[in-house]
RNA sequence: GGAGAGGUGGCCGAGUGGUUGAAGGCGCACGCUUGGAAAGCGUGUAAACGGGAAACCGUUUCGAGGGUUCGAAUCCCUCUCUCUCCGCCA
């Protein structure tokens, strides 16, 4: 969410660099709703000094003039609420801005390619899909029958392998990057799904549960980026904690909706998936730097495995809602022939805390979070890459050395 | 599911219809004191919104919403959350 006050200094700014994330603010509806608001607000406060006055009087004299003036603060009230609320719709839908420095383009043909790490592989078998390697142990008749199409069951040495992910990714974070691990709930609820950016544009891609009669609403959480980044919520942070840096690993939820033809094979886009999540809190102005930290934690994990991998720079158009600046990482998939996204780190500046409401003090001022986000890794698209990358032709899969102490000490499965 | 208690400032905690934005304490900031620190003393210290270049001014806010009243943290209603006990259960 943006500092109106900013907006309104700057709006063809803000005008200029919303078109360049595909959003275009329609400026005349915005001021004369921002107008008549504050105009309604004036109106308003100057009746209830009037009637504050009068009230102090305690003279029965002016009692009745009071009382008609609360009627028509009563009237102002109801038109102010109702132009709030068309105006905080646009506010609270338009996306963050993205930094000087992320190539402008419409979709994910104008990212910027910044480096290939890893070698690919030559094959002298044609490599299998994770599917065919695996058809045993990843069961999708089954999982078709529970729980319907994107789900997956996993069995045996998959199984395994998924806990095995989960455990190496978090230990290299808590031990080696100093992140504190976090068991967090999986549900929330509709205030901690706005501040991060997931309500209100994009309630169609949200699971929302059936929790009992209240009228509270709860959402399972699509990533854990949404309840670790609001552990900092409606609070004041002390300058001197930060930055905090939170791991957990999680499974997300998403609808998938409007992906309907998309991935439909194997565990690439799933309803249900694990995630090793980062976020870190910091100052603002430490956020770039915090950023190439991030990136290098999720990285690491690659390097240890081996896996070949790229980074790209995300351009306006590709990147999500509440960042600033993203920076993907692509793992290579060999029956695909191609790279695919494993991680997405990014930073949303002050964009996510003003939501929020996370704060904290310096020099006496009340001043927002920088806030960060990144996977490391996904885990389901990290089983597709282990398995495709270490695919032998018998097919069999070796496990990397890393890996093995999480895996009962096997070489292969 | 049954019964009860309670949500007040960064935190703790007073306050039951009229200068209460709210006593007191803690914390924090600054100053005095000290060789330095601690202790002690003094002063200051909420947020949101609106106006203003700023100093500053105004309005709102005591879980949320509604009601009673000239006037509500205080009375009434609805909702919500937290805690305790019992029941049930991983």
């Amino acid at each position: 969410m943006h500092n109106i006050k900013d907006l309104r200094k700057n709006l063809d700014y803000y005008k200029k660099k919303l078109l360049n994330r595909n959003y275009n603010l329609n400026i005349d509806e915005f001021v004369n709703l921002d107008k008549d608001n504050r105009n309604l607000i004036s109106k308003k406060e100057k009746l209830e000094q009037e009637k504050k006055i009068l009230s102090k009087s305690k003279n029965k004299a002016n009692f009745e003039k009071s009382k008609k003036i609360s009627e028509e603060i009563s009237r102002l009230n109801k038109d102010q609420a109702l132009n709030k609320k068309k105006l905080d719709f646009i506010l609270h839908t338009l996306p963050n801005l993205a930094l000087d420095d992320v190539p402008i383009g419409k979709d994910e043909k104008s990212n910027k390619l910044i480096k290939k790490f890893g070698k690919i592989r030559d094959f002298n078998f044609t490599p299998k899909s994770h599917v065919e390697i695996s058809s045993n142990e990843i069961d999708f008749e089954t999982s078709t029958k529970l729980s319907g199409s994107r789900f997956v069951v996993l069995k045996n040495k998959l199984a395994l392998l998924e806990r095995a992910l989960i455990n190496f990714m978090l230990d290299v974070h808590t031990i080696q990057y100093k992140y504190t691990e976090v068991s967090p709930p999986l549900i929330v609820n509709e205030d901690v799904m706005f501040g991060t950016g997931q309500l209100p544009k994009f309630e169609e891609d949200q699971f929302e549960i059936k929790f009992n009669n209240s009228d509270q609403r709860k959402f399972l959480i699509p990533t854990s980026e949404v309840v670790l980044t609001n552990l900092v919520r409606d609070s004041f942070t002390k300058k001197d904690d930060l930055p905090l840096r939170f791991v957990a690993s999680t499974p997300c939820f998403r609808r998938e909706a409007g992906s309907y033809g998309k991935d439909t094979k194997g565990m690439i886009r799933q309803h249900q998936f694990y995630k090793v999540e980062l976020v870190s809190v910091v100052e603002p102005k430490n956020c770039l730097i915090e950023l190439d930290r991030m990136l290098d934690c999720a990285k690491k994990i690659l390097d240890i495995l081996e896996i070949p991998y790229q980074i790209v720079l995300l351009s306006t158009g590709d990147m999500g809602f509440s960042a600033e600046k993203t920076y993907d990482i692509e793992v290579w998939i060999p029956s695909e022939n191609k790279y695919r996204e494993i991680s997405s780190c990014s930073s949303c500046g002050t964009f996510q805390a003003r939501r929020m409401g996370a704060k904290y003090k310096i020099n006496n001022n009340n001043e927002f979070l920088g806030t960060l986000n990144g996977s490391g890794l996904a885990v389901g698209r990290l089983i597709v890459a282990l398995l495709e990358n270490n695919q032998n032709e018998d097919g069999s899969v070796t496990i990397p050395d890393a890996l093995k102490k999480y895996m009962n000490n096997l070489d292969k499965i």
